[in-house]
DNA sequence: ATGTCAGACAACGTCTGA
């Protein structure tokens, strides 16, 4: 069983790519972040054509999550447990964003998530990416048990200092800092491990490229993207990996800032 | 030099977020 994750920046500047991507690597499940579309905009039948179900949480310009599977796709739950709402300073009400879905794909527990940014530390919004971190670890505390489970996505968090091309440049910036690397190593301590995948080039695994600056050519990258998987599973990996290649130029447009990674599993029968 | 990209708005440029 192969499953992925891929934060496709817009799935409509991306759905070419997209779609000549699950032609070529094949997934059984992939979980998709950044959608940027509303759900009566999702490309259902595109995606159907291919033989994949969709469930979607996306709601316009901003966020935006789903899960596509050729494995079946039941128990879907949008939205977490005590899911916290962004409030911005001087704003009278918050808002509830699409970053989390989950679903059971062939008796596999799977939650596609993007983590808020975050924006600097001590912004409303960092404060509302940790209490989104703990949200999330308490709806996944509650679900983890013998059944295969993972959380897939956009953590925004690069778990260690080796995760960036440079910690020298992240002074005073967010996915780098000690709590966002400790509600990482919370989810860790409720029973997932961080399964890191290889690089296809390079000695690091990174996910995630800007756009400016040459990053990608000069392979200054973060390792943002990640599985976190339960016991059951974990011992059923056989590889991951980072297809960089997706996040080349290619004829079917332009990139996302982020490669899928990928996971190959054989669970026991 | 936050040097690129995407979407929304009401426009064909400017703003926001990443």
């Amino acid at each position: 069983m192969r499953i992925a994750t891929w934060n496709v920046n817009s799935i409509t500047a991306r759905l070419p790519r997209l779609l000549d991507w699950l032609g070529a690597a094949e997934p059984d499940v992939l979980c998709l972040q950044e959608l940027k579309c509303s759900d009566a905009a999702f490309p259902y039948d595109a995606i159907g054509e291919l033989g994949y179900g969709a469930a979607t949480y996306c709601a316009g310009r901003w966020n935006g999550v789903a899960i596509l599977s050729r494995a079946g796709l039941g128990d879907v739950t949008r939205g977490l447990a005590d899911e916290p709402e962004f409030v911005d300073e001087g704003a009278l009400f918050g808002a509830r964003e699409r970053r989390a879905i989950g679903a059971t794909c062939n008796g596999v527990r799977v939650w596609s998530l993007y983590a808020p940014n975050g924006r600097a530390p001590g912004h409303p919004h960092f404060r509302y990416k940790l209490e989104w971190l703990a949200a999330l670890q308490h709806t996944v505390t509650a679900e983890n048990g013998d059944q295969p489970l993972a959380l897939l996505g956009d953590f925004n968090v690069a778990p260690t200092d080796d995760d960036v091309y440079d910690i020298a440049d992240f002074a005073d910036s967010t996915h780098v800092t000690e709590p966002e690397r400790q509600a990482l190593a919370a989810l860790r301590s409720s029973g997932l491990t961080d399964i890191v995948p290889r690089a296809l080039k390079g000695d690091r695994p990174y996910t995630y490229w800007d756009y400016r600056q040459l990053a990608f050519a000069k392979d200054n990258g973060m390792r943002i993207d990640l599985i976190l998987g339960n016991p059951a599973f974990t011992e059923a990996v056989q590889d991951a990996y980072v297809d960089r290649n997706a996040r080349k130029d290619s004829p079917a447009g332009p990139p996302s800032d982020h490669a899928p990674v990928v996971v190959d599993l054989a669970f026991p029968s």
